[in-house]
DNA sequence: AAGCAACTTGCACATATGTGCAGGATGCTC
DNA sequence: GAGCATCCTGCACATATGTGCAAGTTGCTT
């Protein structure tokens, strides 16, 4: 009917009006159809297509980030921005993770943006977020992997390379991979790959990265970790762990409860970034759900790894307990 | 029941609780209600509660900002950003008025945050942005009248005081009111209130002023602006601002089609900020409804008055065409 | 032009949400 | 503690919104 040779599809562009006509304006929906000639099916159907396609942006504001006293004393405590996730206690555990990665699918679209490159630790959390990202679109922005993902025989989870194909898709951003195994065997391949400027173009990526995403593995967790479960480990390894005084891990790095993790001989065959590399993005937010958790969250936080929480309440109280 | 010592009051952490899951984890009302241990219709009510007090925020974004060609076209020609508010074409201009006011509410509380001074020039257009105001938690932020208002002859809109007192409100901010006439006799009489320490502590805030938010007046208009039709102006004024070929004003500073405003005499009488203390703003935000404003519009826009231009589609386009 | 797949549309009905009203609390004053 | 105003709750009903379906529409292919 009118000129179709626009940027901006024609569906888009009504999305977009009908969005402001009923969020900013409060029109009801029956309003809006008479403004768009059309019916008021179908203005629910625009506004559908434009929360879907990451149009419309809602944001829940503390009175003034005063927040409550929790989001208060983890930043004392810990020096941290909570984000908690309200989730009633008795939920499942797989309940409690998918509540936990719908929000912080929402809240990650305020921490990344246009020219930015998001690091991504895959694992079950990050997974889980995945499925709930809203798109957003964005410019000259790029995704990289922060570990390897080696194999592939674990059950009922996306592969490492669908999850960031996700990510990629979500933002409209370029993915980079990091086709490396999760472990190596012998600490000299890694050093002998990270030589190889295929590597290294990557790990400078990762050096660059604004914003990282992760959640924490538990080695001793009822559900352990994805990396604990895909047979990366052999006993012996979780014997060294153990040895080392490990609690966790993040995109298979590992670390105590005090947040070092100096002499630990297993991450001289990980091939997730060295915790400094990951303390060099400005912004590093942490997903996290169930007080299997617990041990895990605490050394990561001892290790300065966190900036910004996502976090279940009841896991969140746990924290900030004597 | 539990303690209600907190700084926040039950209510208002219920109802982010309640949009949290409402909002970001897309639970519908009845499914939070078991959670909250209530009632759906407290529920519904409770998110009213929320959206009221401005606990959510809405937003929406063109992909990419790439928004319209209108936008675009209004950032290339006039170096501003638009925010154009979709409203039929036919509607009466009252209407068109009030739609473009709520809009301009919600956009608003964009641009105005915590620690920030905030300078209103009254008028009939920013009174009705006033009315629709969300409320949203600041902490050192002022509101500074830009002009002063002198009579309340006028009726049916709210007295220049009162807009203040509302916008304070909303954004818990101090207001710093501008008590002089908004046209005064005399030059000298201006000259000598402007030398004054009361007066010149005001001044000195409008200076530090970092977002500015009004409207656009238009001696020629259908619908004339508040100033002239409150009896504010003698015949002898008209003839004068006609004879300095002014199409309009800002806060009652006037000025030309091609921006100009040297040697217009009645500013000299005018208690509204010189221009290039409007200037300073770093955000100057117009808002402005109907074609009756497009000279005015034209002039402010040469004049660069403007940083943020929140105006209906009609009118924008208007202002677009040869 | 017929045939087909992939969309889009509006209707009719199913759900979800908003709200007037009649209690029932709560907190005050006297 | 009675009397009163104010607020809060849940019910029942009124509106508003979501969605399966059948009937178009569009843009192909043959």
């Amino acid at each position: 009917m009118t000129d179709a040779t626009q940027t901006v599809p024609e569906k888009t562009r009504d999305a977009i009006k009908a969005a402001h006509l009923y969020y900013m304006q409060d029109l009801t929906m029956e309003a809006i159809a008479r403004e768009l000639h059309t019916s008021r099916s179908s203005v629910s159907r625009l506004l559908s297509f434009a929360r879907d396609k990451g149009l419309v942006s809602i944001k829940i504001r503390s009175p003034h980030d005063r927040a409550s006293e929790l989001n208060e004393e983890l930043m004392s405590r810990f020096g941290v921005a909570g984000h908690i996730v309200p989730v009633p206690d008795q939920i499942s555990d797989i309940d409690r993770l998918e509540r936990v990665a719908v929000s912080a699918a929402r809240i990650l679209d305020q921490f990344f943006d246009s020219n930015m490159t998001l690091g991504i630790a895959w694992g079950s959390t990050v997974s889980a977020v995945s499925r709930y990202l809203v798109p957003k679109a964005m410019h000259n922005s790029q995704i990289v992997q922060l570990n390897g993902a080696g194999n592939n025989r674990t059950s009922g989870i996306l592969y490492a390379s669908e999850i960031l194909r996700k990510f990629g898709d979500a933002f409209g951003a370029h993915v980079e991979q990091f086709p490396v195994p999760a472990f190596f065997d012998d600490p000299a391949t890694k050093a002998a790959l990270w030589r190889e400027r295929s590597t290294s173009r990557v790990l400078e990526i990762q050096r660059s990265m604004d914003v990282a995403l992760f959640g924490v593995g538990s080695p001793l967790a009822q559900v352990p970790s994805h990396v604990y479960m895909g047979g990366y480990l052999e006993p012996d390894d979780y014997a060294s762990l153990e040895r080392d005084g490990v609690v966790g891990d993040v995109a298979t790095v590992f670390y105590r409860l005090d947040g070092s993790s100096d002499g630990i001989a297993l991450n001289e065959r990980a091939s997730g970034p060295d915790l400094a590399v990951l303390r060099r993005a400005a912004r590093r937010v942490c997903v996290a759900s169930g007080i299997s958790k617990l041990q895990s969250l605490r050394g990561a936080l001892a290790a300065r790894l966190v900036t910004d929480l996502i976090v279940d309440e009841g896991t969140a109280r746990a924290l900030v307990q004597d």
